[in-house]
DNA sequence: GTCGATTATGAAATCGATTTCATGATTAGA
DNA sequence: TCTAATCATGAAATCGATTTCATAATCGAC
């Protein structure tokens, strides 16, 4: 037999005070005596009651929840992020929604609406393709102040962004593979449009004019951070007449699709060809061969975005700033080494 | 400049009705004339009013969201999952909220609570560690119908489950290394007390004794599905004296790591050793070599679990009866070969 | 012993929706 | 034309919490 959970009133008749006094003693115990408090604690352990969300958030007008924003849930590599997210607002009593903005059609409106709706109190994006008319939307309906960008960001508006150091991490894997004596190397990019693929590319360009390398355009390939992406682009180095003697791959997963697509075609790694990615994923140290690779501290970035965003609901001491980028790392395996002949 | 939202008030009173009429065209348009109901659906329109969700659930006595409950966000093969479980619930207007029972420490106690603070109205649990005591308090509150398991289970609970049809795949993966003409066939199990490990642990010995092949003890390796516990499995079975021709690792990750550490030690996959794993995750097309699996339709098992769970929320015409299996597939690449000298 | 300050408590309003019940208007049937 | 059924609408109660405002009780100071 279920009976109806107890409400505030059950528990203020039980202890034999007001409604408002058991809810001092939930929200500022400080203002009740000391002997009314312990009967209203005993009331509340011996009916197991618990606070009513919806009735609470209403009259606070708020929702006591948080929207993450995943391009593609089904993505290996954002598993770590959520992870850290989720971490990040255990302790409080958020709750923390998931959308895939690839499966649901409508995520562009979907966000202002969620706000409208009273549903969440503030956001974190994972990603950078939501039109600026969305978030107008958000900034219309005063949720502007409530967005946290992770991981990608939006050019040319002002939301605070997580983000790998990505330009250094491009820097220290040419820098890597330049002093091992490499001196053709290519990349294969992220989509087009795509703010990490930008900030890779330009300055992965940057460091290799840097160190006067020779830059033919056919040695910067289209990829998209998928593994196919990488496999397909090992076809077109396989076909070059001057070939690159190393790779940086934007993303570990284009690196295992490089990796597979030059293996077949009997090539080495790292023999023949080096190979370096970025993320660090869960594999990466285990693939063979084990990659070399920027190491992307994923469930840190989770963290943060979500403290950011806690400190912009006024939930935490403002002591995360967070708008240095979070620093990436080299980790050298087994998939980089001398050139032939070297 | 901010205004607050508007309410079903404003336009009552913008529309020139009473926030009766309001309310019915929003949930039961028949019950109001045609004229009426346009003028509400222009204030609507006009003033972009959206629903209160607080308060609608506050009134209806529910909370218009599910709880997903997984082990450990960060195991990539949670993603496609939720990709899955998104998607089915991209189409209702519920909320899907998520739990990593890892990172919080009192999600035994925190599922009975988030129903009974009014928080979700069902669950999707992915974590078959979960307390039967916890699972008791649901029931007890009356969220007993309203929880579905997904991949894992409790042994001995009644709960529905959507599962892959684990023992078929361990069948097809035995069956398919013996038509290869293996006859030592090892495993790399996954955690102990797992539903899963125990699952495909039976089975694989199951078929294995059906064809009467040989089983010494030493072969069954307990692992993790981890990748580490992979790679640590390939040290013991190098350091064997009666080496198994074939392994079939109950995890993708595990014949990965496994993958590794036999390479280390300089033998070849699949001339010398033959390697199946299972769940074929994104990645096991591009190992080099790429991976002989079982296949699990991830995305798929998501999806029924969310149309499942919706049946027993009442949403859905009951179509979904689920308690079949999820099939799963061989997928044979480059991992298994005949064992050498065959 | 009296007065102002402090402390402890409760009555009632409020948050924004839904729904019951009642009422007036309209239509159909005889 | 009169009655009964149907239709369209609104007033007010309700969901379960929080908070303002008021009041009663206690305290310390003079």
């Amino acid at each position: 037999m279920i009976q109806k959970p107890a409400t505030i009133q059950d528990i203020a008749r039980v202890a034999g005070v007001s409604p408002t006094t058991v809810s001092r003693v939930l929200t500022n115990p400080a203002l009740v005596s000391e002997r009314t408090r312990e009967a209203v604690r005993h009331a509340i352990q011996s009916t197991g009651y618990r606070v009513n969300q919806a009735a609470r958030n209403l009259r606070l007008q708020r929702a006591n929840a948080v929207l993450v924003l995943v391009p593609n849930l089904g993505k290996p590599f954002y598993s770590g992020i959520l992870a850290g997210i989720s971490e990040g607002f255990a302790e409080t009593d958020f709750s923390v929604l998931i959308t895939d903005t690839e499966t649901n059609p409508f995520h562009d409106s979907t966000l202002a609406e969620n706000f409208l709706d009273g549903r969440i109190d503030g956001a974190v994006v994972l990603d950078g393709r939501l039109s600026a008319s969305a978030l107008d939307a958000c900034t219309d309906v005063g949720a502007g102040e409530r967005i946290v960008f992770l991981c990608e960001w939006i050019a040319g508006q002002d939301f605070p962004v997580i983000t790998s150091d990505n330009a250094e991490g491009a820097r220290l894997a040419i820098r890597h593979l330049h002093a091992l004596g490499h001196r053709k190397i290519a990349h294969v990019t992220g989509p087009d449009g795509n703010v990490l693929t930008t900030a890779r590319r330009e300055a992965m360009l940057a460091e290799r004019d840097r160190l006067d390398l020779p830059a033919p355009a056919d040695w910067i390939i289209r990829g998209d951070f998928s593994v196919e992406s990488g496999y397909a682009a090992a076809a077109r180095i396989v076909a070059m007449d001057n070939r690159p003697t190393a790779v940086f791959c934007s993303a570990d997963m284009v690196a295992f699709g490089l990796i597979a697509g030059l293996t077949e075609e009997g090539l080495r790694i790292p023999e023949d060809i080096s190979v370096v990615g970025f993320d660090d994923i869960e594999m990466s140290g285990y693939s063979v061969p084990a990659l070399t690779t920027i190491r992307q501290d994923r469930q840190q970035m989770g963290l943060r975005a979500a403290k950011v965003l806690l400190d912009r609901l006024g939930q935490k001491d403002r002591d995360e700033t967070a708008e240095t980028p979070v620093p990436v790392e080299l980790i050298v395996r087994a998939s980089t080494a001398p050139p032939p002949g070297a």
